[in-house]
DNA sequence: TACCCCATAGACCATGTGGTCTAAATCTTT
DNA sequence: AAAGATTTAGACCACATGGTCTATGGGGTA
């Protein structure tokens, strides 16, 4: 496992504090298998030099004044390289963890961590993998389930979710409805008339207390009409 | 770390397999830390000894053939009580991991594992943890990135997506449209008269390619142009 | 059998919506 | 200054949509 006859690692380094970024660099350039190509204190800066530099791995602080750590992310993804980016962070904030893995990066360690953990994170973002302490998993992942069981409350919640009065035909031309089909386009798809699905259209505003097909259609977004489907489709 | 003067701990295992069944029962009782309060080899069955013994946890199979192992981890959780659910499976298999955790197992562990390591996961899980094996959290974390990069890359392919294409006006109007305001609606909030409101939805007809405002809607919905308010508020 | 729900369907009408054309004022850009 | 884009707005028309009422036949239930 170790990587003493491989080839260096290229690292950059952004954090808005000095001491640090500086402490950092003394640590890998010691580890050995390091090297730092470039140290930036703000994103705009850090930006620059990946592109220059093309490093494999970028350590990120997350909480920087000017431009968000979490925007650093985005844009250094947008450069399109393989450049991974390693989060640091002096907080344990699950939000910001969730959001920080959500769009790309390949880790988050914090500050507060013992420099062989943080060794040990960059060798393994640098072997492909995405490495979360175990700590940061679990808060990862109790936000994880949280942001769905929000989710899926407001849509099972059977006494408030209008959408299961609904009738066996009624859903299905709520189906319709909401591919922005129109009552002809209905019709002809069920097989029954132009004023059948009228009727049945109706229906559903009195059912979903609604007054168009526009509000009826995002009432069924809303409220899981979709995804119901998904997870019928799952339980197969 | 030990929990030997801790009250035994109830555990529940449903698996179709009798042979494996055993064999985790007769691997929890040399413990000497757990009680294996019932065991079942379909969901159904399950469900009703869960129901009568409350359980602190149950381990359940995924693959199992009547009903789904993801669809039993939904109905445990819709019992309202607070037994955890560790997902057993014989294959790694990405998609199935990130649904499992998705709707709300606690943990996921393979059958090839060590019986140790099955203890450890248990012991993580009840205590209140989240507990995927590193080799697991990677697949989830790249399954998770993944669908999240292909999300934003339809959102974001610029060349693509027809919602760049409106002006500032056009983009207020339409997010009016995208929450069911009529004509009249917008005509009103915006201040300005009913028949340019229906200049600027033509317009945005044409630069969207749709017939009606339901279609309108939905290409908005499904090409992100809500989640852009999101991800610009973000980046405050 | 009587009752209720559901799917079907017609009639009628008011209004909302979409298509097209024209045009003026403002602002940006060249 | 000229060209172009944006925002504003009117007129006219065809048709889609929504509201209401009525009605028939089938299926299930008290």
């Amino acid at each position: 496992m170790r990587r003493e006859f491989k080839k260096k690692s290229n690292v950059l380094l952004i954090d808005d504090n000095y001491e640090h970024l500086v402490g950092i660099r003394e640590l890998l350039n010691l580890e050995g298998t390091f090297d730092v190509v470039g140290i930036a204190t703000n994103v705009t800066v850090g930006l620059n030099l990946i592109k220059k530099y093309q490093p494999d791995i970028v350590l990120l602080d997350m909480n920087m004044p000017d431009r968000d750590g979490l925007q650093g992310i985005i844009e250094i993804g947008k450069l399109g390289l393989d450049t991974k980016v390693l989060a640091l962070s002096g907080y344990d904030d699950a939000d910001l963890i969730f959001r920080a893995m959500k769009i790309g990066a390949k880790g988050y360690v914090l500050k507060t961590m013992a420099s062989a953990q943080l060794i040990y994170a960059i060798e393994e973002v640098l072997s492909g993998k995405i490495y979360l302490p175990i700590a940061l998993s679990s808060r990862f992942f109790e936000y994880f389930q949280q942001s769905f069981r929000e989710e899926s409350s407001k849509q099972d919640s059977d006494e408030e979710n209008l959408l299961s009065y609904l009738t066996q035909r009624e859903e299905e031309v709520l189906e319709l409805l909401t591919q922005g089909v129109t009552y002809k386009g209905v019709a002809s798809k069920l097989f029954i008339s132009e004023t059948t699905v009228k009727t049945h259209v109706n229906n559903i505003f009195q059912k979903l207390q609604v007054n168009d097909r526009t509000q009826a259609v995002l009432y069924a977004i809303n409220n899981g009409f979709l995804t119901k489907k998904g997870v019928s489709a799952l339980a197969r």
